[in-house]
DNA sequence: ACAAAAAAAGACCGATCGGTCTATTATAAA
DNA sequence: TTTATAATAGACCGATCGGTCTTTTTTTGT
């Protein structure tokens, strides 16, 4: 029983690495084939179609991305200090990219927010949980007074994720990291002028 | 003669659409012909193949985008205003987008970014000349003195595509149009203090 | 070591893919 | 209005698509 399960998290690993270099529609289950060394019957075997492992390895990128966030920003204290922590994590993307293609949130949202698929939902789900993360983080930094009272939480947010995205497409697009380091460096000094 | 010419075009056209939509691999011929409500052989007889009609979609799709671009910024004399009016622009994405699926080339770039397609290639050209377009104001706004020397061309035009594209992928995905504002406010401040 | 059960292989399926080709229809020059 | 030409329809092609199913192999509990 416990050799079905490492196949099966050895099939989300490298199908999320195929799905998010080639896209949902663009992969073929040939592709995951290849990608794993199995062969049809032996992924159909741990899951019931494409969709269903491609929503597994959405999940499975989303999450492993969330853990780096979290380690980086659970030591520090004050609001500021976790926002840029949080803001500095996603240089990951250049220096050692947790799966290869870009961002997973990104490029899945690109291909599916015209769909109505399970993608989409969990695509959705994955900025909401980031979204969320921020806000909190604001709004704690509020009520200790670390933050301006007139700061909109959800503004941080939004502005957050859209320049750290955005970067990380240029970035992935033209294979220069230096977009990402400015969009970084960019929110640094946003997120200084919030105290 | 100026029949066919027309029947290009229109097929073109719903094709972008198409494209936008669903993604280049996730569009079939058989959409196209639906969209385009003419059958294989009169699309074939304008394209030699789906990459040709791909690419000719892409670039109209960022011809119509730029000729918008162009329309907002040419009556503006001075560089902030120009770039004020430019960042402004794209709100049309979530007042009247100009082909309905979200930016064409923030689609296109994470959907081919590991390929190598001519796509990937028109992708790039699209943001150098968009980027090439905001530094050239900046420089110039630079030599008459509006603009801080001490500020970097390069990293203006970084910062204000990662916003923009950023921005359209949260409204797009989560369709709510707030995020797109949210960033074109913060980019507004952001240029005032260039000065 | 053995038997029961699970996992994987690989042949096979109908549907759809992008693309070709010929017959027909519509256009445009005379 | 006729005629040459260009545009479109639609049948057709092999390849590949996602998915199923039976057989073989491997794992697991005893």
């Amino acid at each position: 029983m416990s050799k079905a399960r490492q196949t099966k998290a050895h099939i989300i690993q490298q199908a999320a690495k195929v799905f998010n270099q080639k896209g949902y529609a663009g992969s073929s289950l040939a592709d995951i084939m290849q990608a794993t060394g199995l062969k049809k019957g032996g992924i159909y075997n741990h899951f019931a179609s494409k969709d269903e492992l491609a929503v597994a390895a959405f999940d499975y990128a989303v999450s492993s991305i969330s853990r780096q966030v979290w380690q980086a920003i659970k030591t520090e204290r004050k609001a500021i200090a976790r926002l840029q922590a949080l803001v500095s994590t996603y240089l990951i993307y250049v220096r050692k990219p947790p799966i290869p293609g870009g961002c997973p949130i990104l490029n899945t949202a690109t291909e599916v927010d015209d769909l109505d698929s399970p993608l989409r939902d969990r695509a959705i789900a994955a900025i909401d949980s980031w979204r969320g993360l921020i806000m909190r983080i604001v709004q704690k930094g509020i009520k200790k007074g670390e933050i301006k009272g007139t700061i909109e939480p959800d503004t941080i947010a939004t502005i957050i994720i859209c320049n750290i995205e955005g970067a990380i497409m240029l970035s992935q697009l033209t294979k220069n990291p230096i977009h990402l380091q400015r969009a970084i460096a960019h929110l640094h000094d946003y997120l200084e002028n919030l105290t």
